[in-house]
DNA sequence: GTCGCCGCAATGTTCCCGCAATCCGCCCAA
DNA sequence: TTGGGCGGATTGCGGGAACATTGCGGCGAC
């Protein structure tokens, strides 16, 4: 597992890196932000370990910048900065834990398995693809920063899709989103919905289309 | 964004419940592990929300049994229990998160935000073959990154060799892979979609090779 | 009332699938 | 050595299944 460790302490520094390198981690560690954030910009870790107080700044700062710059390495806050409203503000910036100093090695190491169990790279809430702009958390599409309106129903398509950019998601998975549980769909609602959500990605220029998978689903992919 | 909560205090669970459907989420609430377990088994969740001390158990011990079945969903553990020891039992034992009560809502939805930036809530199986990777998930076939389209019938036949490659598969197990049990197939149909899968995969010099098994059936393995 | 979304169904379009004809390579026996 | 048989390989084609598109009636929101 390689591990890049934003830590200004030489002595915190120096005992995390010891117990994390004790399990076999690979540990960069580094002392700055501008250090922190080019690191992780050109090698892939498998975690990032966040001090907030570093000399040049706020460690957290860095974290919608890589998300942004589609870095999306899982992020672990450790710091003395435990207030309430740290907590939630760390986490809605995109941490994906946040644990707060004193700590004890043995919680950072269950909490870097936890992480580690899960596949893949976190999303940001916000993610863009070309003109086109999605927040997950206020459920706006916006082109080229112009709100965009959409009916409900494509909506949810939009969102199932944008959630897996360019990967295959399953006609029953679409509908599970769409629709809930109990709701029985006949016919061909749900590819009246991707017909018409996907003409209007096409008239917008939204850079984005859909493709159907004959026997699976649909998939939703950057124009080429 | 559907959630299944396991509380067993009504106070609690009804506090919980309105706060998470002012955020639009979906809870299904159940005060017993058993009802958790088995709306767990039978309903694709966003999140799973546990109390440990329910009436029957402790709600931490459906996680295991989840994990086995294949259910993926992300366990956020909500429990007085907050000793060290606690905590890292409880994130071993396959939560995703763990929060001792008394905490703050909005830490909660918080944490709830971060677990929901992931992209997948189900660990998709993927399986490498050198350049080539398949998501037994979404069935997609990657190579080098790059997703390669299949017709449905070659996927399935691919999907049955992949499961075992390196070994012989049976003919009659392909054609119950490709086709249902009932489906009865005649003429050399089978073998026809070898034919092109096999063209396909030396074509995009996949680094993968199908040999027949006179008489038995098929054989899939890394090129040598 | 009116506007717009939704579910539904009819119709058009595309592309895959099953089939079969033919070819190839291996093995065996005369 | 050679011809025949067998199992598999390859490929073109017609039918049909899956998907696309669009119009309509209904209902809910404002």
């Amino acid at each position: 597992m390689r591990i890049l460790l934003l830590e200004d302490e030489p002595e915190m520094a120096s005992a995390l890196s010891a117990a994390l390198e004790a399990r076999d981690a690979v540990v960069d560690h580094v002392s700055m932000l501008a250090d922190a954030e080019e690191a992780a910009r050109s090698l892939p870790y498998d975690v990032i370990l966040l001090d907030r107080q570093v000399p040049d700044g706020d460690g957290l700062s860095i974290v919608p910048r890589l998300r942004a710059a589609g870095v999306g390495t899982p992020v672990i806050v450790l710091t003395a900065r435990g207030e309430l409203e740290d907590r939630i503000g760390g986490l809605d910036t995109g941490a994906d834990d946040y644990l707060v100093k004193p700590f004890a090695m043995e919680e950072l190491l269950a909490r870097l398995r936890a992480i580690m169990r899960r596949p893949g790279d976190v999303r940001s809430e916000v993610v863009s693809f070309g003109r086109l702009s999605y927040d997950f958390g206020c459920h706006d599409v916006l082109i080229d920063g112009e709100r965009c309106e959409l009916p409900r129903r494509e909506l949810l398509v939009f969102e199932a899709l944008a959630r897996r950019i360019g990967r295959t998601v399953p006609r029953h998975a679409l509908e599970e989103a769409v629709y809930g549980f109990a709701d029985d769909i006949q016919s061909n609602t749900l590819d009246a919905h991707v017909s018409r959500l996907r003409r209007k990605l096409a008239s917008l220029e939204s850079g984005l289309e859909i493709h159907p998978v004959r026997g699976i689903g649909y998939l939703m992919r950057r124009t080429s």
